[in-house]
DNA sequence: AAGATACAAATTGTCGACAATCGACAATGA
DNA sequence: TCATTGTCGATTGTCGACAATTTGTATCTT
């Protein structure tokens, strides 16, 4: 695959350790086109096209197109095709209810299992944070790192299918995000969510953490809706 | 594929609605392989073994090892092949909890929005399931019934995310049951169980109704580990 | 004998060509 | 005019052959 962007690196480490060689590369073009809005929500993605743009036979592309239908974010119907998911109010209800149940999951189980360590990660991500210049691309990496602390949060628990399960939902939190949002609605707000999350699972506070979490995922669960509202969530076909 | 078994019914419902042709059915038998425990847990899969054997070329049967990967039944490594999981004690402990938190999710959902369709649904499961006889075959039917009561149970919640993410969680269950376990532990029990649930979503009782299917999935559970203590889950390689 | 190296076999990954299928549109008939 | 049917083009599904990679084995070296 001679073409193509040499920036590889995906913002949040979600890359699947397996490496099918040009299916892979695929993937990861196929990935970041679909986040950066370049292929829009509902848009068909046509094999032989992709396959002649990257330079490829279309053995890898449908591979990769597999591997994105298996993060959820891509639909495959039988003899027409694949497209990416469009989200409707009532999908984005979904994600957000289940991402709830999931990370209260996470949670219950590292009030009484967090270790040192994890504390450790989660207050470097913190930090991080609150060194975003308030930007465009420092929104982009807000949202990103704000991704980032949950997943952190989910993985320090060492539960596989736990992080699978939320992976997905995951990707597509970031495809309405990233597609559509360039612009942050509580950076400060958003980072002090994360903090109180850490404060009270330190503390082990199950109860005070539940509740934090509830209202941070509330907050962006509304915003999102108020942008739906407003029709600002571009889609295709 | 001219070969193989007529039988093509699922015992669960769970077979996706798309159809890729060969592919799914090459998906299906190798489903029925790995479940019935011809094809033991951990054990190789070769594509080109498999393709003869069904007198296709390997293609299907690379996009059915794909559907069956998204599944949670089959794991793949690159250049390596693909493997049957195998799950071990620590993976049905994963399993089941979070089966848990996702059922308890689901049954959240339906004290609220429950309709009486639902209900006679899983009536009529239940009415079914005293039917089942006492033999070595009537056993495997209850099994299926027991997973077809909780699948009911999540597809109520019309939650799409919800029901994905619980069917590989009950793949990976049957995976257990089917191919190790030809001896249920409790019929009248789980039976029991089911009605108790029921019983609790109809008063409207959530806390009765966690209560009831937490000890229902411990009940298994612990059915499980002791297996696991006995040696009594076979793998391979 | 233990380890490293080079080769051979087996298996997966990729390719280009062909077949099957679906959707759109034109032709036909009432 | 509307519904039905048939054809065409575009796209996915399948195939067999080849390339790349890994694994196992035999050989060589120390």
């Amino acid at each position: 695959m001679p073409k193509l962007i040499p920036n590889n690196q995906s913002l949040l480490e979600l890359a699947p350790a397996e490496k099918h060689g040009l299916a892979d590369e695929v993937a990861q073009q196929l990935f970041q086109a679909i986040m950066t809005g370049k292929i829009m929500q509902g848009q068909r993605i046509n094999e032989a096209k992709i396959a002649q743009a990257l330079q490829v036979s279309r053995a890898p592309v449908r591979e990769a197109i597999m591997q994105l239908s298996k993060q959820g974010l891509i639909t495959r119907i039988a003899n027409r095709g694949a497209f990416v998911i469009s989200l409707s109010q009532r999908d984005v209800e979904e994600i957000w209810s289940l991402r709830s149940v999931l990370e209260q999951f996470a949670i219950t189980k590292l009030i009484t299992h967090a270790t040192t360590e994890t504390f450790l990660a989660l207050h470097a991500l913190v930090r991080e944070m609150r060194e975003v210049p308030l930007s465009e691309e420092g929104d982009q990496r807000l949202a990103a790192l704000d991704l980032g602390f949950h997943e952190a949060l989910i993985t320090a628990t060492k539960h596989t299918r736990l992080l699978n399960a939320w992976v997905t939902l995951c990707n597509q939190t970031q495809l309405l995000l990233y597609s559509s949002i360039h612009q942050q609605h509580d950076p400060a707000g958003i980072t002090q969510g994360h903090e109180d999350i850490l404060a009270a699972l330190e503390q082990r506070d199950a109860a005070m953490a539940y509740r934090v979490l509830e209202g941070h995922l509330n907050a962006s669960y509304t915003f999102l809706r108020q942008l739906y509202a407003e029709n600002a969530i571009p889609q295709a076909s």
